[in-house]
RNA sequence: AGGGGCGUAGCUCAGUGGUAGAGCAGCGGCCUUUUAAGCCGAAGGUCGUGGGUUCGAUCCCCACCGCCCCUACCA
């Protein structure tokens, strides 16, 4: 084949035949004394300008105004008809047609336009009318090739339809995907609203360290890391608290982050091992609190990201107009507890001792014989680990509209304060929607002496996921005093995909973690050239 | 990690135990208001990889690789 002896100057891509014939055409634009990559071009209008204010203007008061137009963007269509031809200029997420023929553009700027192909970027001038289809088109007076694709975009109908490739060439989903562009303009448009709902009550935003010395702050497998000089592990961070807490010790009042956390641990539909948090830590405050500041901020983010307060996800349509159910998880395992099951275990019979495994046997004799998933039951499970258990089990599948479940066992809660009436309570919350747990907010333990001890225990207990070490500097931090605070951190990309109806991580993180392609293991990261 | 599915032209997909097919893209030709433009022509494939069964495998069997879905752990 000859376009596999055409000399290449580069490692060439696939599909290596259209490379060859870029190429070439490159050559023949450069041989009519075109540059094909100039600096500039000066476009008078965006997309969005000509469309909004012209797209319902008709045709004989376009020819009257004789609208001077230059602008910029790819070719996204290429409909040639010999001595004319039709396409459409993309840029922005807008699309507009434009036209070019011989008599208007002369010899040489026909000759360029031939040479074009679909992904090109170009820029045009000339000016409005309107088609015999009644379509807004530009009629071009002067072309200018401001960059050639060298590479084919993905394939017209279908466009991007490898699930694969869509993440790891985003930047052809992107270009070929409307609705790929609108989830990643939402995800902007949600983090600045994340950071002017936090900014406008007096919250500081701050940044605190990606590589821990020591674990803490959650209870995940880590990511390791290395730093030469100092000759040092280092664990990039699995969530940002005992920094944050730090910093409210310092007066911080009030401080949020937006940041990525990273957690060594398997990837799904709701799962990445790099996913951005937003925690947040207000003094003065308790967990009662948070959660109405919860529902007022998920209420507003809805409604300006959404436009209304029922928004559709999947199947469902979630409501976020109505008050939030709130159940303790206790009550949350009664009510949803399965009529066919037996009489639900009354809330004094959660309470007893070994009340939650009593009730636990009881619910997964009925749900082995339904083929229902079981609640784990390990034998060395706590009352508070068994009732988390239970809970996961019985209630949780059925949280659909957004609800708060409070007051979590003491044993699942490690960094929370207990509840004054009853110590294996916590005052904890998590906000559950469509089954995924959005939140996860609690008042913050700040006796240091109950903190150590808690941290000594998770250091006994040993395991992948537990510190190696107690964090002395953060007890000592708390010996200062850490007032009475409560804090909260939400699941940033769970977030985004509930607000743009997204039902995998991987759509709202623009480069999710892939394994490597094939040809790309040989150029592993870390090797010395 | 366990179960299921998929892998055929650059892309989207048909197909058969007897040397492989369409549409789109690309290439050549015609076409000065088209829009999934149209018409004509030519080209494009080690049927994921490696073994096995067979006279013969893209098809049947085994293993491996990659991707997707479900189940278990984590936000």
């Amino acid at each position: 084949m000859s376009a596999k002896e055409t000399r290449l100057p580069f490692e060439p891509f696939e599909p290596r035949d259209q490379l060859a014939e870029r190429l070439k055409k490159l050559d023949e634009i450069r041989a009519l004394g075109f540059d094909p990559y100039p600096h500039r071009f000066d476009a008078n209008f965006t997309f969005a300008d000509v469309l909004d204010r012209y797209g319902s203007r008709t045709g004989p008061e376009l020819e009257a105004e004789r609208v001077p137009v230059r602008i910029a963007g790819r070719i996204l269509s290429l409909r040639g008809h010999g001595k004319a031809g039709f396409a459409h200029l993309g840029g922005e997420g807008r699309r507009l047609q434009i036209y070019v023929k011989l008599d208007a553009v002369g010899e040489r700027g026909f000759a360029l336009f031939r040479l074009l192909d679909l992904g090109d970027i170009i820029g045009v001038s000339g000016h409005l009318f309107r088609t015999k289809t009644g379509e807004l088109t530009v009629w071009v007076e002067d072309l200018r090739l401001l960059a050639k694709a060298l590479l084919p975009l993905p394939e017209k109908w279908h466009g991007l339809a490898d699930v694969d490739l869509r993440y790891r060439r985003r930047y052809l989903d992107l270009i070929s995907s409307e609705n790929t562009r609108r989830i990643f303009l939402a995800r902007a448009q949600i983090i600045r609203l994340l950071r002017a709902f936090f900014d406008d009550r007096g919250y500081v935003e701050v940044e605190t360290p990606m590589m821990h010395p020591i674990l803490g702050g959650a209870t995940a497998r880590p990511f390791v890391t290395h730093h030469n000089t100092l000759d040092l592990d280092l664990y990039l961070r699995i969530a940002p608290e005992l920094y944050l807490k730090r910093l409210v010790v310092g007066g911080l009042d009030r401080v949020y982050e937006i940041n990525r956390n990273f957690r060594n641990e398997g990837i799904d539909a709701i799962h990445q091992p790099e996913f951005t948090m937003l925690e947040f830590y207000q003094a003065y405050s308790d967990y009662a609190e948070l959660m109405d500041l919860t529902e007022q901020l998920f209420r507003s983010l809805v409604e300006r990201v959404c436009g209304g307060p029922r928004i559709p996800y999947g199947e469902l349509e979630l409501d976020f107009g109505q008050p939030f159910a709130r159940f303790t998880m206790r009550e949350a395992i009664v009510k949803f507890w399965p009529q066919a099951a037996g009489a639900p275990p009354s809330l004094a019979d959660l309470a007893a001792p070994r009340g939650p495994r009593t009730a636990a046997e009881r619910y997964n004799a009925w749900a082995l014989a339904q083929g229902q998933p079981p609640a784990e039951d390990a034998a060395g499970l706590s009352d508070g680990e068994m009732t988390g258990a239970l809970f996961e089990a019985v209630a949780e599948p059925h949280l659909v509209q957004p609800t708060f479940i409070y007051d979590f066992p003491t044993d699942i809660s490690p960094l929370s304060k207990r509840r004054p009436d009853d110590p294996s309570l916590t005052e904890r919350f998590e906000l559950f929607i469509a089954g995924m747990e959005l939140a996860n907010g609690f008042s913050e333990l700040n006796d240091p002496e109950d903190q150590e001890e808690r941290f000594r225990a998770q250091v006994a207990r040993g395991g992948d996921e537990m510190p190696r070490e107690v964090d002395r500097d953060y007890v000592r931090a708390l010996c200062h005093g850490l007032p009475p605070t409560a804090g909260e951190g939400i699941g940033v990309d769970r977030l985004v995909m509930l607000l743009t109806n997204s039902h995998a991580i991987r759509e709202v993180i623009l480069f999710p973690l892939l394994r490597p392609e094939a040809a790309e293991k040989r150029e592993s990261p870390g090797e010395e050239p």
